[in-house]
DNA sequence: CGTGGCTTTGAATTACATCAAACCTTGTGG
DNA sequence: CCACAAGGTTTGATGTAATTCAAAGCCACG
């Protein structure tokens, strides 16, 4: 929440907002975003975006703002374009579990018949383009692609929650930072690799919930890390992973 | 993987199993399938449920039989029939994470570019359809509604993948083994109501990889909630809820 | 009737949580 | 420009839930 995007490269939430000023249909806007390629937009041609960009409308969020919660009927799908966003579960207590976080490119608003299943809050500046769920699968008629596109998308976060019931079962709090580290680590490398240097927008108490440890345990094992030389720590956003390999070990717990 | 279907209730592996000796295109054996209203079939009319048959196999397996293995090419897709299976990933130390239980009418074998993302072995005796992933996925484009229907059905696992997060990473063990008993007897309840008597077939060890926790902690939560007298132990496969609400109660963390 | 695998219970250990306090950073207002 | 208030972070001391180690009990099966 504290989090100013200042020195977050491109893929993290650096310049590049949306490209216009203002969605629409029609205004050719989708021809010139940045994340396109990554998205289930993808699946149509650049003739066939029109249908999309009929539909879409922008989205904006400062940090700490809520996108969706729980339960909430579930009528829009977004996709990020900018920024990071946190998904999470409460228990009524107040024990928190964050179950993703979504980088730019990122697909959210899967949701079944009870409405959303987790809420959705902004971690850094950020912008989406929101879908009406109803318009959105209304096209799946003409372009069967689309739904095959959000059909994989649906599949490969469904292998990632299983990788984090694996994390978050059975690995240490070594093994589950040392994890987190990497993850987040392959996320940016999508854009280029710069020499280790990962961007961590979230807070430590963040992590915590993601990986199902205390604030303070997140913090210690970081510092441990840094003892060893595995990882350097510039600033609370940066982390430099020293020993890539040390570190994956860890992780995969060989 | 010791578990005898002995006394479990039809909806768990009693009798029912192929209705007809041998699957195989135009048949009819799909009519008289038991689950055919759980399953993606379900999705088909009466008239199209040949295209379904003509593609699908039959699969038995013993307790303690793998279906297939993490990183296998994922060249089927399946429905249970009958029995329950586990899917679970490992370390390579050995730490094992279930992922999840299945009972019949579940689908399993989602996976996306890498192969399948988990094992899957028989808890009991099991009896399964096997359909040939590219036939399958080629009826799409006859019967949208096929994949309609799978599209929701990983959109539901992915929501109990989200519950199942927050269980593992935020509840304490009374927490989770409630949480445990309370799905099983839901998922159980599909069939009919028992007075609150549960089918356990899976072992000790089993349910702790399930709930991130160890063999000693699954028992000895077990028999504290039995001293409580919120629920009994008839034998090792058999709990009964005596307190359903109560168990609930401690389940949602209230 | 004996053997092997699962389960239960007890005792000792430990990884992580909790409690507490100091430290930083950032933003605000005098 | 500085003081200070508010959050987030780090570190230390202490506590504890759950694990680990150990052993006995229970069944099912040959």
């Amino acid at each position: 929440m504290t989090t100013k995007n200042k020195g977050l490269p491109p893929a993290l939430g650096g310049p590049s907002p949306f490209p216009r000023r203002r969605s629409g249909p029609g205004c050719g806007m989708c021809a010139s975003c940045d994340v396109r390629e990554y998205t289930f937009c993808a699946a149509l041609s650049p003739q066939e975006m029109g249908s999309i960009e009929a539909i879409v409308r922008s989205v904006r969020l400062a940090p700490g703002q809520i996108l969706f919660q729980e339960g909430e009927e579930a009528s829009d799908v977004f996709n990020l374009v900018r920024g990071v966003v946190k998904l999470y579960k409460l228990l009524p207590d107040g024990r928190r579990q964050i179950t993703g976080f979504l980088f730019p490119g990122d697909f959210l608003g899967i949701a079944g018949a009870g409405g959303y299943s987790y809420n959705a809050e902004a971690v850094t500046e950020t912008g989406l383009c929101r879908f009406p769920r109803r318009q959105l699968f209304a096209l799946f008629e003409r372009f069967p692609k689309l739904e095959h596109r959000l059909f994989a998308i649906a599949t490969d976060e469904l292998t990632a929650a299983q990788d984090q019931m694996l994390l978050l079962g059975r690995k240490t709090a070594e093994e589950k930072v040392a994890s987190f580290l990497c993850r987040l680590a392959d996320r940016i490398d999508l854009g280029e690799t710069r020499g280790g240097e990962v961007p961590v927008p979230m807070t430590r108490s963040d992590i915590g919930d993601y990986l199902g440890l205390t604030v303070e345990t997140v913090s210690r094992t970081l510092s441990r890390l840094r003892k060893r030389g595995l990882i350097a720590v510039p600033d609370v956003n940066r982390v430099v992973l020293l020993r890539r390999e040390a570190i994956e070990e860890i992780a995969e717990a060989y």
